[in-house]
DNA sequence: AACCACAACAACCGCCTAGCT
DNA sequence: GAGCTAGGCGGTTGTTGTGGT
């Protein structure tokens, strides 16, 4: 449709910004918040388009966002991201707090590219370049799991996405407070565009990949692998282990499965569980809720786990994988204790299996493991046989093999290329 | 000191989409 | 439903800084 005018106008500045223009603006935003971004140069007495200006406060002023070298965890966290979402900046940093999206995608491509394809990995597919290296180590099958699983987050992103939009319209009350306590001086109106999905909202599959990876089948499994489907950041709220190093969802309080009040960041999980028409407080219609599921199920590839409205009712959410099957209420609080008594029928290990099947196998790959010892430091690994949990050994290996290469940028270091 | 090449990052451009009329 | 606008997003460009010759 139509574009915006506002920067064809002419007599409009551009270029870098002087120090006088960004007090102009911050004294602006402070006192009266950012408004309408079109009308706040002329206000504000600015000599810029509305569009400069809302990028100079997003990526710039704005008080909340860190600046400077990003440390080893982010770098990390951003190659995980990039692999699984692509160049889709705004969706990756959600999940870095504090670092806006065009800061993440310049170091993407300053830094983060390059040190990849100096290592000879493929910073698009996020394989070594080399194919034939591959063949007989089963790292291309960890491959296309990564790559279903990417677009299975996909999916579920861009669900996530409409429905924060939804919680945002419905929730301005919420963020003018949150704003409130984000800044340190006083605004009318929230004067942020990016904070309002708070800080990153779920690593639901790195949570699943990182858990499956970091913790012992018997103990905080059943958490970390759940979080990587949809029912995910209540569960793995919930679930989580205190200490865990993840801690994405320290803030939230308590996920409820319908009508989730004003508690600070239960926002984030509102779809979570939601069931029969809670106009109050449910954010989103079963209809709605259906909708989204629907969409993971129709992704591109047949690949993927067909959730759809067969496995979401008014009164349960079903899961079925080539494993085992698993029925979560809908009409009760996802709570560590009521999960647990929930999925009693189902032990850890093999909740593990569940999930990790649920998030790993795929209708057509069938056995994915042809056997593991790609890893360059854990130790070897036996030959696989179709196991989820070796399945998510081999992945394992071939991320830590990623990240040995990045950190470590000598050829040499690693075993896997 | 001058010039050049490259890196880093801020800012812009153009497209897309949601929301409004 | 069509037209329009605001805002968001990702790709690209421009500017500045830095190191080497």
């Amino acid at each position: 449709m139509g574009r915006s005018p506002c920067c064809d106008k002419v007599g409009l500045k551009k270029g870098p910004w002087t120090p006088e223009e960004d007090q102009k603006l911050l004294a602006y935003i402070e006192e009266y918040g950012h408004g309408s971004w079109r009308a706040l140069p002329a206000k504000a007495g600015l000599q810029r388009c509305g569009k400069s200006c809302r990028l100079r406060w997003t990526n710039y002023l704005r008080p909340d966002i860190k600046r400077g070298k990003f440390t080893l965890q982010e770098e990390q966290t951003i190659i995980q991201l990039h692999a699984l979402l692509g160049n889709r900046w705004s969706a990756i940093a959600t999940h870095l707090p504090k670092r806006t999206d065009n800061e993440i995608k310049n170091y993407w491509n300053t830094h983060l590219k390059k040190r990849l394809v100096k290592m000879g990995i493929d910073p698009v597919t996020h394989k070594p370049k080399n194919d034939a290296l591959l063949s007989n180590d089963g790292q291309s099958k960890n491959a296309a799991n990564l790559s279903h699983m990417a677009q299975w987050e996909s999916a579920r992103l861009e669900a996530e996405a409409r429905l924060a939009r939804q919680s945002k319209l419905r929730s301005n009350s919420f963020q003018n407070s949150l704003a409130s306590q984000e800044f340190t001086a006083p605004s009318p109106s929230s004067p942020l565009s990016k904070p309002v999905m708070g800080p990153a909202r779920c690593l639901n599959v790195l949570k699943a990949w990182n858990g499956v990876w970091t913790k012992p089948i018997n103990e905080g499994s059943i958490a970390s692998v759940s979080a990587g489907i949809s029912v995910t950041g209540a569960l793995a709220r919930d679930l989580e282990s205190p200490t865990s190093t993840l801690g994405y969802f320290e803030n939230a309080q308590h996920i409820s499965s319908s009508g989730i009040g004003a508690s600070s960041n239960t926002v984030l999980y509102e779809f979570v569980g939601n069931s029969s028409g809670s106009s109050e407080g449910g954010i989103m219609n079963n209809e709605e809720s259906e909708e989204d599921w629907k969409e993971f199920g129709n992704s591109s590839t047949g690949h993927l786990p067909q959730y759809n409205k067969d496995v979401i009712n008014e009164n349960s959410i079903s899961f079925t994988s080539g494993l085992q099957d698993l029925t979560l209420p809908m009409d009760t609080t996802w709570t560590a204790e009521s999960l647990r008594s929930n999925t009693e029928q189902i032990s850890p290990a093999n909740f593990v299996e569940t999930f990790t099947d649920l998030l790993l196998s795929n209708s057509g790959d069938g056995d994915l493991s042809e056997g593991g010892g790609t890893e360059s430091d854990n130790g070897g690994e036996g030959s696989g046989s179709g196991n989820a949990s070796e399945n998510c050994e081999d992945n394992k290996n071939y991320w830590n093999s990623i990240f040995n290469l990045v950190n470590n940028p000598s050829p040499s270091d690693s075993a896997m290329f």
